[in-house]
Formats: structure tokens, C-alpha cells, sequence
DNA sequence: TCTTGATGCGATGCATCGGTCGCATTCTAG
DNA sequence: CTAGAATGCGACCGATGCATCGCATCAAGA
């Protein structure tokens, strides 16, 4: 792993008339349609340029490279997974308890309803991952989820809830992974949700008491 | 995903004469080393063939395709942790919690040992995933592990052991892969397992006394 | 209308990769 | 010792992919 590439992910040029913001949005609405349809080993400029009927050289003036395509669908995908989950955090009308399990329940779901999606994303990984864009993603932290935190575990020490926020967010979103890995009924999912709502309670409760 | 690739996995021939054997070890540990140093996108049979120090023919001899190489030391990797954690379930002096508890340090750390590796193997997941091989290789569900649930939830009915099994075993691996993705000390990663531990605890407890 | 930059095109270059095939070499049974 | 099987070799083929470049087309201000 010495010499990875390091693609470069920035767009080429924005777009600056109509035709060529839609041709935009064609390229990325035809890219998810490639890679859900075909998976990332099919995933290619031309077929994704072909899916919007559009020519490989147009893709190429707004993106730099394919890495790019993929890493802006990835970045899409987490800004509305990410939106959807603040949403319930800040719903502050419901008990915290309710509004985590609200959250397993809404994360389980989505990542299943598009798994096909979620997995050939998952699977390109490889490709931008190395990219400095990238780590700065992963590295840009939520302040949501702090606060959501805080109010989860007031009695316990900052290191303690720390600790607790970064489990509970890997086991949620390593397992969502893995789930949508399988397909399964709505039922099978609901069930699932459940446990992992009620071993997070579990954990919850144990440090809240303790 | 309608179409996707079947690749055949199941060995061309077996080596019988003593070079041969000696020639597919040669290529499986040159693979090794190729996925981990270079990554999966530059895992090419040429290259595994010239770390091996052994002609591209002679890798076709032994392995139908690269899919099958790469599935072979994901099986292997497979094996050898399922060995590993075998034997902590089995060790029948230590009590069951405390088993529990070192299962998963046991696992989080060999993660972490070789996290470049089991990334790289992860990433070549799509390369096989479809085969009909790698699906069985899935399917077959271990018997240890059932036992292990047994004795840490007597008290509890089979259809609520066997979820709060798939759901450890399943939040186990999960976040053990991405735990690989991000390099961590010795210490992060002891305090991390233990979190998790604690948290497993928590809820077999709450399963079994509520 | 004319001009100029933005946009769109797709044939083409260049590189790589997976996998094969005919031949050379080594082993082993008789 | 020898015949034939097993093994090993690596140049080579077909396919595919990513990305570019020169040219055609379009849009909008002067």
C-alpha cells in the first residue's frame, strides 16, 4: 500500500449555462442508474455516458476522472442520509430513548430499501479512497450527534460519552453496511431494528446507572 | 444487477508432484503480499505471477481465474479466524461473560494486526461475491456458535437467542471491518473493545433478567 | 448580424488486463 | 532407460477501459 493513487476528485469547471447544469444532473442520475443496475466492475464513463445520452467527452469537461463521478454520488448519499438523521435527532418533542430508536429504525430501512445502491457504492470505495477529498469527509465530524449525546448520557464523563457516541455510530452505520448486504422482508428488518434499538438502550442504561 | 458474472472459483487441477505444491504456495503468499502492499485495483495476475517468481501459464495451471485466487485467501482468512475465536468459546474454564469479553478483543486486535490485508480482501469482495461458491461459503452457519448463545442466554426462548446472536455476530464483523479502515493504537483499540464488550453485556443482561 | 467564449461531440490514442496456447522441461512408472 | 504424463513457461491475443483533442455547435452580448 506505498504508492495507492491519489485521484483527483475537485470537479473540472462548474457548469455555467441551463443545458449544461442538466447535463450534469443527467450524468449523475445516469451514473446511480448504472451502478445500481450494473455494479462498480460495469461501471464505466462510456456506458455512463451513453445511460444520459450524452457523449463521453461532455462527462469528462465536469469530471475530472470516473473516481469522481462515484465519490460525488457517495458525498450525495451521505448528505441526505445525514439530513434525514438530523431530522429525528432534532425532533425534540419525543423522549431521547424513542428518538435513538426512531433513528435505528429510519437508518435500517433506507440502507435496505436501496440496497443494491448501498452496496455498489460501498464496493467503489476503493476507487476514491485514497483521495485527500475523501479523508477530509470521513475527518469532518458532526456536532449533531455531540449534542444528541449529552442528552442521552448527562450523568457520565465527557470521555465515557465520547467513547459511547463513537460505538454507537460505528455498530449503526458497520451493521447498516452488512444489512443491506442480505436482502430481507420489512418484518425481518423491524425485528432487527428492534434488538439493536434495545441493545443500545441496554448499554445506554448500564452507564447511566453504573 | 440483473447481469452480473458467475466466475468459476473451484480449482483447475490439483497439484500432485512436491514443485507444484510448492509452486501454489509460492503464488499464494506472493498474493498476499500483492493485495496488501499494492491494493486490490493493482492486483493483477501478471504481477502476483512475477512476486512468486513463477510464469502467468503456471498460475492459470492451478486457479481458473483471479476471482479464485483472491477468494482462496479470503476462505483461508476465514478459516484461520474461525479457529481462532473456536478456541476461546471452547476454553470451558473461564466463565462465559468474561469468554465473551476476550472474543472480542481477540477479534478487534487481529482486525487491526493486519488491517491493510483485511481491507484490501474487502475490497475484492465484488471480484467473487456473485459466485455460487462464495454464497455457500456464506451460507453455512456454524454450530459453535449457537452453543455459546445457549449457555449465555439459558433463561431466554430460542427465537430471542438466536436473534441477539445474529445481532452480536453481526456487530462483531461489521465494525471489525471498519475498524480496520482507520489505523488506531494499542490502547484505542483495547478501550474500544472493552466499550463493546460492555455493551453486549448490558444486553444479554437486560435479555435475560427482564 | 457578428463575434467569442462556452458547450458538446465522438473517433482515437494509449495503456492495461485477463487469459490462452504451443512448446520446453521435469518427473515417474514400468 | 524411456515413454508419456505432469509441470512450467512467457509471448501473444482480444477486449476493454480511461481520458484526450480537434472540431462542430450553440448562446448571448455588442
Amino acid at each position: 500500500m506505498t504508492h495507492r493513487r491519489r485521484p483527483q476528485l475537485s470537479s473540472r469547471k462548474q457548469p455555467q449555462q441551463a443545458r449544461s447544469t442538466e447535463l450534469v444532473a443527467a450524468i449523475l442520475q445516469a451514473a446511480v442508474q448504472v451502478l445500481a443496475e450494473e455494479g462498480v466492475t460495469r461501471f464505466t464513463t462510456a456506458r455512463v455516458a451513453e445511460k444520459a445520452g450524452v457523449s463521453v467527452g461532455s462527462v469528462y469537461q465536469y469530471f475530472p476522472n470516473k473516481a469522481a463521478i462515484l465519490f460525488q454520488l457517495q458525498t450525495d448519499e451521505w448528505r441526505r442520509t445525514s439530513d434525514m438523521l438530523r431530522d429525528i435527532i432534532e425532533d425534540t418533542g419525543t423522549p431521547a430513548l424513542d428518538r435513538l430508536r426512531a433513528l435505528v429504525h429510519a437508518f435500517i430501512r433506507s440502507e435496505c430499501d436501496e440496497a443494491e445502491m448501498r452496496v455498489a457504492l460501498n464496493d467503489a470505495a476503493p476507487l476514491y479512497r485514497d483521495a485527500p477529498e475523501a479523508r477530509q469527509a470521513r475527518a469532518s465530524g458532526d456536532r449533531t450527534l455531540e449534542r444528541f449525546m449529552e442528552e442521552l448520557l448527562p450523568n457520565v464523563s465527557t470521555t465515557t460519552r465520547a467513547l459511547a457516541g463513537e460505538l454507537i455510530t460505528t455498530t449503526f452505520s458497520a451493521v447498516g453496511k452488512s444489512f443491506s448486504e442480505t436482502p430481507r422482508t420489512r418484518a425481518e428488518i423491524d425485528t432487527y431494528a428492534n434488538a439493536m434499538a434495545d441493545m443500545f438502550c441496554a448499554y445506554l442504561n448500564s452507564l447511566d446507572n453504573g
